[in-house]
DNA sequence: TCAACTCAGATTGTCGACAATTTGTTGACA
DNA sequence: TGTCAACAAATTGTCGACAATCTGAGTTGA
């Protein structure tokens, strides 16, 4: 198993419950887990560490990091910046003539994920909204940043408040103004929709 | 050396013009250069590689990645739009009553430094600045974000216009701006100041 | 009782060696 | 001459072993 799949596999039972903030990460237990030597298990973590998922301390190992309340409100802050940013340029670059298949495709599968009552499925969907939009707008800064600051929006409940509310034909919506290259627009659909459920998360 | 020092020393030599983009990065070489075993350099070049500065293929080793035109003028867009919120976030907090000394210390730097016509100097400076401000707004997250994407502006020449056009006293008014705890005009005056920084770029 | 010390156990840090992969070159053959 | 297989060189990928460091339990002495 390659450090990648091995952080992403992290991150995903991380958004499943089954590790938990603060929790220490020792390389032998998940040599065990993934059959994995340490160099590769060391690698996955220096990626965790990267994206801000677990500290790494010297000589005393790595954890998962905490997110506290005002983390998640910057947090949210940040992904409404992002996603608003990445909306107005993929719909800039349609607008001149950028390929939109991927999108459609996308949008496409979260309306069909939204039918059934699968988390997984609609989570899985979405992720791929994102990703194409961050493809089209075409930078790899913009897209890697996206993806961090994703997985931290996921852990700061973002995904599961979504889920909820029902925002699937929204987000849809927000992908066909993409389509149709209306920069402003999409835009400003995008971080209203970011500003719906951070209000939403905010009522606890 | 630890592989972050290495990691930071190959940006600055990047910066210098050592480091060329699309060159190679053997890890033998690097070995060599840092007096390191292979190990430590590979982590730092994972750490480059996490930051979108160096890529990472598969038995084919690193290379220095290329800025194009248009990566340069989204990444300033980013910036823009990260400065503004690093900056609001900070005077928010400042006006809670957060410590500010941080930050007057580094204006102080700053102003020193604009005085003399040292261009590291000047940057080191700016550097502390931007660091000040990410620590006041007070997520972490955020902060590693904000140095990923400074390092990019860089690349993109931001620094060195900013050198070139004098901009020192309009960063330090900023600062003032975010220690007086006005959040709005805080926000306003450091995405003018990127912008006016961008557009000069953009004129070439 | 309690602070300081010692020492085993657990864990991470680093090195050297070898396996796997890619790349460039040589030479045979149509 | 051009193409292709085989080989050699360079480079990266992975493993095992050992060194360095931290943690906590037990011990000693005031």
């Amino acid at each position: 198993m390659a450090p990648a799949q091995i952080a992403r596999d992290v991150i995903d039972r991380l958004e499943s419950g089954e590790f938990a903030p603060g929790q220490r990460l020792v390389e032998a237990d998940l040599c065990l887990r993934y059959g994995a030597g340490r160099q590769i298990i060391r690698e996955a973590l220096q990626h965790l560490n990267a994206q801000g998922i677990v500290a790494l301390e010297p000589n005393r190992g790595a954890h998962i990091v905490h997110v506290s309340r005002e983390d998640a409100i910057m947090t949210l802050e940040l992904t409404e910046l992002l996603f608003g940013l990445v909306s107005r340029s993929a719909a800039r670059r349609i607008a001149a003539g950028a390929d939109d298949s991927r999108l459609r495709a996308a949008i496409q599968e979260l309306v069909q994920a939204s039918q059934h009552e699968d988390r997984a499925l609609y989570m899985r969907a979405r992720r791929h909204l994102f990703a194409a939009l961050s493809h089209i707008a075409g930078n790899a800064e913009l897209s890697r940043i996206m993806d961090q600051v994703r997985v931290h929006a996921m852990r700061a409940q973002f995904g599961f408040a979504d889920f909820r509310r029902g925002h699937a034909q929204e987000l849809a919506e927000i992908g066909r103004t993409v389509i149709a290259g209306e920069c402003a627009s999409a835009e400003e659909r995008a971080r209203n929709y970011v500003r719906c459920i951070s209000e939403s998360l905010q009522q606890f």
